[in-house]
DNA sequence: TTTACTGCAAACGGTTTGCAAAAGG
DNA sequence: CCTTTTGCAAACCGTTTGCAGTAAA
């Protein structure tokens, strides 16, 4: 995996705080993003009071160091976190109990190409969010149907 | 194209008023999506004064009927409303003068059908958005490079 | 010992809500 | 008439900000 949270922020060039490397830390081994709430409560479970404007503050920070990815998604109010890895990723979220996958395949290669090319735009990047039942919710949404 | 707006609504089972008709008229004209606040002052230069709780619930009970999609783009805080169309779609953002172009075309119809082979989902839906620089940006962007 | 970080409290901005009045069918 | 729709004002809620104090390098 990655190198340590601490060192991380000081090659970044910000200082290594209890907060800020909890929050890193924590992005890094969630399965999946975290918002700042989730990340708020998740603090205080490990003894870690930090105020929500210093949560806010540090994934700021760490969204403009390229460290980790802000997340908006539709139906959700709250912005979401994932440390960023190696690719770009696309989410699976499911409607039913709002799980959200993480995937790390990308089916845009040729069409973006495509895209650049007849639009005469610069591609930047792009955002691909996929909804539906997971397996669980799909049989629940079966047997409500009465 | 479709039906006149306010037939729409009094088939949806709504009450054909002044605001909600005048609404879904802007939307159904306007080549890219709206925010309420591009709808409340386009109703003002139309000569209708509308109440922006009242523009809230008009897109909200529109969205109800599925006349109008609600669409939700990262970096910007408000929300977009477009007419429906047949075909569901995607969107162009310039990251330069934020213009909006909708797009058509879905290169996913593949893709999604392996993705629920293979994680046994139940997709319902998908929401793709590119973001880059339209033709003048990108040359005002290479103008500024100094 | 200088600069970056944090807590606090207050503001912000898009959106929602309760209620009483007005308008549609 | 009965039901929906509207305006108004206030609340809401996630997020941001100014400032004074604290901690990292």
């Amino acid at each position: 995996m990655n190198e340590q949270a601490g060192e991380t922020l000081l090659k970044s060039g910000l200082k290594k705080t209890v907060r800020r490397e909890a929050i890193l830390k924590l992005l890094r081994e969630s399965p999946n993003p975290l918002s700042a709430e989730d990340l708020y409560s998740k603090l205080r479970k490990k003894g870690i009071n930090a105020n929500f404007s210093t949560v806010y503050r540090a994934l700021d920070v760490l969204c403009q160091k390229n460290l980790i990815k802000k997340i908006v998604l539709e139906n959700n109010p709250r912005s979401l976190y994932e440390a960023c890895g190696e690719a770009h990723t696309h989410h699976l979220i499911c409607l039913g109990c709002k799980k959200i996958t993480t995937l790390n395949v990308c089916p845009l290669g040729g069409y973006v190409a495509d895209l650049a090319k007849n639009t005469r735009y610069s591609i930047k990047g792009h955002k691909l969010d996929i909804y539906g039942l997971c397996p669980e919710c799909s049989i629940n949404a079966v047997k409500h149907k009465s």
